[in-house]
DNA sequence: GGATCGATCATC
DNA sequence: ATGATCGATCCA
């Protein structure tokens, strides 16, 4: 259950990957809805899903979630028992996503989807983390599973 | 070709 | 609060 995103456009965004114009890392971004876009950074990926038309750069960085069910084959993939799925390289880790998923419609990556589930009663908007830059829209959104 | 800087994580 | 650690990007 996804639990914690944020949201990231194009020029119009100083703080997305796509503030600059394409380049050879964020291409995926270009790709149109439903895509996947991920990047390396620090040892780790980090997941987004594109939500934005084709040529018009905008995604959703999926930074947590809580285990539903496969909590054994996460934790094997993260290898431990905890920690499973709360920060965004950790969920790709748990999910089995990699860098060589970058660019691929997300129903073309094995093991991998989307369900919709219950909204919740109360989702909560703050700054975007870990950014220098437009730190003062609130693009962050988060619930309490 | 070299310097800089992270959309992080784990541990201190 | 801090260090690990290496691509992508940018500027010569």
């Amino acid at each position: 259950m996804v639990t914690e995103v944020e949201a990231y456009g194009g020029v119009d965004d100083p703080a997305s990957h796509a503030s600059r114009g394409p380049t050879n890392r964020n291409q995926a971004m270009y790709l149109g809805p439903g895509h996947l876009y991920v990047y390396r950074i620090h040892q780790v990926v980090c997941a987004n899903l594109v939500v934005g038309p084709e040529g018009h750069p905008a995604a959703v960085l999926i930074r947590g979630g809580v285990p539903v069910e496969g909590d054994r084959t996460m934790a094997r993939r993260r290898g431990r028992a905890d920690h499973l799925a709360d920060g965004p390289g950790k969920l790709c880790q748990a999910l089995g996503i990699t860098i060589d998923d970058d660019g691929l419609r997300l129903d073309e990556v094995s093991g991998v989807w989307l369900e919709p589930g219950e909204p919740p009663d109360a989702i909560e908007s703050t700054p975007r983390i870990g950014i220098s830059r437009a730190t003062e829209r609130p693009w962050r959104f988060t619930f309490q599973p």
